[in-house]
DNA sequence: TCTGGGGTCCTAGGACCC
DNA sequence: TCTGGGGTCCTAGGACCC
């Protein structure tokens, strides 16, 4: 490749970003941890309901040779590919690769903000002295590779949006440069679906405008744009046309803005018992979770999924912070009789948000005891 | 035999306060 | 007396992503 340093890269001011994107991840996982049993082979990974209801959430390349794809359900794919090895999901395992991965990105720069469990930004534009901008992704990738046995594809761009779409644009096991100057050459003969951001309903309601190509919406005036969709509209043009000013920012994975669990049941219920069993357990899981997490909610929320797939939610505000099993059981039942229609439910969901340090909690908390007390 | 579970962000209406 | 406008909070719903 032309690049050979980072000022050739970008010349003044600008910034450099990579987005490094793990392959299969879930997959990789396995593979990586009992290579014996996995590696080289068609497995998935999926199902934690019954096979019946589970999906796959992540396909191994040699899956997806076959037209086997995430999200799909679980007996779909068997016709796809009957030899296919679906291994249930062990997500302790793969925070704990993913914390590994995170170790390894953090020896180049502490510039890193996490996006999900497997993918991550990095800010490398004060990294000039440890090598060009390729030369770095290459490291980062064979370390990977060599330390972990895990694939990734890293995207180099001069903002997150475009690393992002670069990292996305070749896979697996691959390094893709997008500069600024080439996003009308590379992204705009694209269709409108491949920019990150727009899903199924917004294809097709840009279609429907006759906007069918990156290129059509970077080109869409702002004033239609803002008055069909709003601020996301906007947003979607700025990308298109390659712009992104967010930043880099590593304190981002710590401001967790809610905490939830939710349960695809065996069969869809009307039994009132076996629903507030579940809805008990829970609020046990959520609570479990906020402890860990030193959080406490003002406010929940439940999910009901009923049998036609569609979803209610409802939420109440808390008279104070809090965080016990009991306390959240207490308000999800309350909400749950008040709104549930009796029908047989698919999905149970209790979720907590307006989340807060469980320190500014109790500061909260005594105001509010002192407020009980002195006030008549 | 359809379709999991964890999230974030945006919109819109109504209540309420000034 | 019968009427404005701005701002914030709460609730509900939906799109999107991994």
């Amino acid at each position: 490749m032309e690049v050979t340093g980072m000022n050739q890269f970008y010349p003044k001011n600008g910034r450099v970003i990579l987005h490094v994107d793990m392959n299969a991840f879930y997959c990789s996982v396995h593979a990586s941890h009992e290579p014996d049993k996995y590696k080289g082979k068609p497995i998935a990974v999926g199902g934690s309901v019954e096979e019946r209801r589970g999906i796959l959430v992540t396909a191994s390349y040699e899956c997806r040779a076959k037209g086997v794809k995430a999200t799909m359900p679980i007996w779909q794919a068997r016709k796809l590919c009957p030899e296919m090895i679906v291994i249930a999901p062990n997500f302790d395992l793969y925070r704990d690769y993913s914390q590994r991965m995170l170790h390894i990105l953090h020896q180049f720069t502490p510039q890193i903000e996490p996006a999900s469990i497997d993918e991550a930004y990095m800010d490398i534009t004060e990294c000039g002295h440890i090598g060009t901008p390729l030369e770095i992704a290459k490291r980062i990738q064979s370390q990977l590779l060599q330390e972990m046995d895990l694939p990734c594809s890293i995207g180099i761009a001069p903002n997150k949006f475009l690393a992002k779409m670069a990292s996305d644009l070749k896979k697996p096991n691959a390094i893709n440069i997008l500069r600024k100057r080439d996003v009308s050459k590379i992204l705009w003969p694209k269709p409108v679906r491949e920019l990150h951001g727009v899903g199924k309903k917004m294809e097709e309601r840009l279609h429907k405008l006759n906007i069918l190509t990156i290129g059509d919406l970077a080109k869409e005036s702002i004033e239609h744009l803002k008055k069909e969709f709003g601020k996301t509209g906007v947003a979607i043009r700025e990308h298109a046309n390659g712009n992104d000013r967010s930043i880099v920012d590593p304190t981002s994975v710590y401001e967790v803005k809610t905490i939830g669990n939710s349960t695809t049941l065996r069969q869809d219920i009307d039994d009132n018992e076996s629903l507030k069993k579940v809805l008990m357990n829970l609020a046990d899981s959520v609570a479990r979770r906020m402890r860990k997490r030193e959080v406490m909610g003002e406010n929940v929320q439940i999910t009901i999924r009923y049998a036609d797939w569609k979803n209610v939610n409802r939420s109440c505000m808390t008279l104070r912070p809090i965080d016990s099993k009991e306390e959240i059981y207490e308000y999800a039942l309350h909400l749950f009789e008040r709104h549930w229609s009796g029908s047989p439910v698919r999905l149970l969901g209790i979720s907590l948000h307006k989340l807060i340090d469980k320190k500014n909690a109790f500061i909260q908390m005594d105001l509010f005891s002192y407020m009980q007390n002195e006030t008549p």
